[in-house]
DNA sequence: ACATGATCATAA
DNA sequence: TTATGATCATGT
């Protein structure tokens, strides 16, 4: 197998995307840096978002910092998921921001969780810390997109965890509420603020929170896919 | 052993 | 500060 090039031009279609991802399919996280030309990291502790960056730059999405789907022309958002040789989760699943203000008449249909997993292109990439960076291999990917259950679990989580929001109980809201979907700070540290809605309706500065998927739902949508 | 809460880099 | 990309590291 050769190493692919870098993209030079965004996807113009879901079978062109899903064609870039299977060719990385195999080959390690050190091969692809190198044809790129990227310097790699000893490990991730600084440069968490490396390997997401790396695969993005195959694929050609657009780098920057947009609200929006990787591949917005095409409805696709990218997630790497680091997994161990079992190909199970080593770690949750951010989605994006929650917010804290302003969600009156927002709904499940209409909220940013549910645009976000509208459609994923998920690659599983090995990431048991003892595997050295630029050994960690690529694996195949899988366009999903949910089901009417899986769609079903994460909206009563999302209703859960909103209704406390908007009720002004951000702070008593742990990682422990919530089957599929959980809410945990989203922050460069515990300093950074910002505004939500106290207990008794007033501003209030909180720690930013993000949306995450639990391993055991993403667990289950890649089992679902690789033993189906 | 594992999930929760905390944290890191960078761009605009 | 908020958005992107996430993993780290400690407590249970």
């Amino acid at each position: 197998m050769s190493i692919p090039l870098p993209a030079t031009s965004p996807p113009r279609h879901e079978q062109e995307l899903l064609q870039r991802a299977q060719s990385l399919a195999g080959h390690t996280l050190g091969e692809l840096a190198a044809h790129a030309g990227l310097p790699i990291p000893e490990n991730l502790k600084r440069e968490k978002g490396w390997v997401g960056m790396l695969l993005e730059v195959y694929l050609g999405a657009i780098a920057g910092s947009k609200p929006e789907q990787d591949f917005a022309d095409i409805g696709i958002e990218l997630k790497t998921i680091p997994v161990d040789s079992r190909g199970k989760p080593l770690e949750t699943t951010f989605v994006c921001v929650a917010p804290l203000t302003g969600n009156s008449g927002v709904t499940w249909e209409s909220s940013h969780v549910r645009h976000k997993l509208a459609r994923v292109l998920w690659i599983p990439v090995e990431g048991e810390r003892q595997i050295p960076l630029s050994d960690r291999h690529i694996g195949a990917p899988l366009l999903w997109q949910p089901s009417p259950e899986e769609d079903e679990q994460l909206r009563q989580d999302w209703e859960e965890l909103m209704d406390l929001i908007v009720l002004g109980k951000v702070e008593s809201i742990t990682a422990r509420h919530g089957e599929f979907l959980q809410i945990r700070p989203k922050a460069a540290n515990s300093k950074a603020l910002t505004e939500a809605i106290g207990e008794f309706g007033q501003p209030i500065l909180t720690l930013p929170r993000g949306f995450y998927l639990k391993k055991r739902f993403t667990s289950a949508l890649l089992a679902r896919h690789f033993l189906l």
